[in-house]
Order: structure tokens, then sequence, then C-alpha cells
DNA sequence: TGCATAACATACTAAATGGTATGCTGCAAA
DNA sequence: TTTGCAGCATACCATTTAGTATGTTATGCA
């Protein structure tokens, strides 16, 4: 569990609202406005904006991430079903989420990776462990004889992220409907994968 | 053909620039320093930096998008073939677009659809039209006999309209590889709606 | 107890931002 | 020929921005 100090605080305060407003429109002025410190506190534990927003995807979420969407596969016996119940966790138990400002993690590689190669690296460092917690996951079912010897596990992982990542997107369009819709058909397709 | 006037000189600039940087992160100066214009113009021709960003979804987004994914869809024949190569077509031979930057309306849906009603009324509508092409694609084929009839037709749109922002922003990490990757799930997916 | 340093607060700055006020110029209509 | 206005340019402004300089207070440690 997080420690709430001053800094983690902050962190916390500027998760909220750059999750809803955006990194670059989301000023430090504004940050600290809704803690009970000042410029000085803010400055004092982070150098710069951007290390502010490093900090952000390392301290909360990537351990976020991995907790809903890899720990579970490493650790199961059941691997497509893991698969789906850590995107369907993600997406209707996630408390402090609301589909209108999508996900935190999609939100930022959508912003700043293009601009920012700290922020692509970090957040490139999230998807891969996902990938590859995914391929692993589907060559632990070939191994187990779950799921047809054909499937190539890149494909899948791809398939099932980009998945994730665009229902995310057209969540704040359409609401909460289109995530079931999603569901479904994600769990058509992971059972499309499994033998007959 | 659009006429190359002022405003459509200065529209054209912000596009690129916006789509590059975001809406936000791209300010009027700076779109205004990359044509041969001042202030002055950009003012006389949009009454707000808003409009303008509105201006660029109508003019230029939504007609792309029209011209790529939907018209295409209301004309064929072959409605399962053509909603694949709409998205191949837009992922592969748009010569604007760079996958670094992924896709102008599915950055603008992310980054302002849940700040600004405007963009998010306006960019709705572009999916919205989107969704109905599609669907009525499946009807249609449905009614071909192409497909199976137990298709629905919302969970196809929604499948696939996903998928492709999905992509999009799986790509601003991945690169090209992913693009075809995905192009060749999509297309097995598509086919498994197709009766043997 | 004394003291160094961490942990903040306050006041400030330079640059950038969206937007305005005002002026000039060429052209079309009367 | 004059007049009005579209189509710009120039100069300006208030606010916001990330970041700094300089304090003050709390705290751990010798």
């Amino acid at each position: 569990m997080q420690k709430l100090n001053t800094r983690n605080k902050i962190l916390n305060t500027a998760f909220e609202l750059i999750y809803k407003k955006g990194f670059n429109a989301t000023s430090i002025d504004d940050i600290i406005k809704h803690t009970s410190y000042t410029k000085g506190a803010f400055f004092h534990h982070f150098k710069t904006k951007e290390d502010l927003g490093i900090a952000l995807i390392s301290d909360i979420i990537k351990p976020g991430m991995e907790k809903v969407l890899i720990i579970p596969l490493i650790t199961t016996k059941d691997p497509i079903s893991s698969i789906y119940s850590g995107i369907e966790n993600l997406l209707l138990n996630a408390e402090l989420f609301d589909i209108k400002y999508g996900c935190p993690a999609i939100n930022l590689i959508e912003e700043m990776s293009p601009v920012n190669k700290r922020f692509y690296m970090h957040l490139s460092q999230i998807i891969i462990s996902w990938e590859n917690a995914i391929e692993q996951s589907i060559e632990k079912a070939k191994q187990y004889k779950l799921i047809r010897s054909d499937i190539v596990p890149k494909e899948v992982s791809c398939f099932v992220i980009s998945g994730y990542a665009g229902i995310r997107n057209l969540g704040k369009l359409k609401g909460y409907e289109c995530y079931n819709t999603y569901l479904e058909g994600l769990d058509k397709y992971l059972k499309s994968l499994i033998i007959n």
C-alpha cells in the first residue's frame, strides 16, 4: 500500500487531474490547488513537470496495470479466461476510472508517447510486459492443449491489446453499452482459440 | 478539391501541427508561424481556437473519413471486404499520416471529447456514421446470404471500430509491424462471419 | 543541546498563451 | 469617383505557465 506522504498525495492528486484533463492541459498550479501544499513542496519532490509524469507512470500506472493484467496471467492455471477477466476487471471494476475519461495508460500513450521520449520508453515498457504476459499465457495454453496449435501468440496479444485500447477510446463517445458489447466480442474471440 | 484560399491554408497547417502535437499543445502562434499570414488573418477567419478545431473536424477530418470508410461501404456489392479494405487503406495508404502520430480523428477523440462538448458532438457524429455504414453493410451481407444469420451488426461495428482505434494507439508504440499483425487478425475475424 | 538538512511556504520571473484593438489596402458596388 | 467592407497586418494585453530564489520550520542525529 502506498504511504500517504506529501509526495504521494501530490502524485495521487496529479493522477486524478491528468487522468481527466490530460497531461498538457493540467497545470502545476492546478495540481497544488487541489492539495494542502504549495509550489515549494511540488518542486521539492519533483524536479520538473515531466518528472512528475514519469513518476506517475512508474508509481501508479505501472503497478496498477501489473496488478490487474499481468500478475494474474503469470500465476493462473487457466490462461485464456485470465486474459479475459483481467480486461473485464479493468473495464468494469476499477473504481477510480470513469468511462468518460478512458484508461490513464492509454490516454498517456495517445498524448505523450509521440512527443516525449521518456514517456514513450516508460509506457512502452508497460505494454511490452502485458504483451509478454499474454504471449506466455498462450504458449502455456498450447502446452496444456487448451488451444489450437496453429494460434500465433503475437497475433493474439496484438489483437487483444489493441482491442482494449480501442474500446477505451470508443467508450469516451458511447458510454457503458459498448463495453459490454466489446466484452462479448472478446469472449467469442478468445473462445474461438480453444480446441473443440 | 479544397480551394487553397487563406482560410484553408491556415486550416491545413493547423491540421498537420495538431495531428502531430495535439490540440492543446499546438498554439495559434505556432500555427501562423508555419504560414505566410499573421494573427489578424487567423482571427479574421476563426473566432476562437475552439472554432478552428471544429472547422478542422468538419472540413478535413470528416470528409476524409467519409471518403475512405463510409462512401465505399454504401456503394459496394461486397460489404465484408469493403470494411476491410477501407481500414487497410487508411492504415497503409494515407500519405499525410505517420504511424507515430496515429489517426487525427482518434487523437482528437482521446484528447478533446471528454472535456469539450462541441468536439464531443462533432466527433461522435463521425463515428456514428461509420457505425451505421458498417451495420448497414452487415445487414446487406445478410440479405445477400454472404454471412451467418446469427451475426449481430452492432457487435461487429463495435469490434471493428474499437479495433481500428486501438491499433492506432498501439502503433504509436510499436510501429508498422503491428499494423500488419492487426490486419491479419481483422481479416480472420471478418472471414469468420462468412457462411462456409 | 546544537546543528545540518529535509520539508516545506512565499514571492517572484520570463516566456507563452488566447484574444483584442486598431490600422491599412485593394476591390466591388453605388 | 466615392464609399464600404472583406481581408489582412501590427501592436498590444491580461492571464497562465513552468520554473526559480529565498526564505522559514520541522526533524533526525551526533
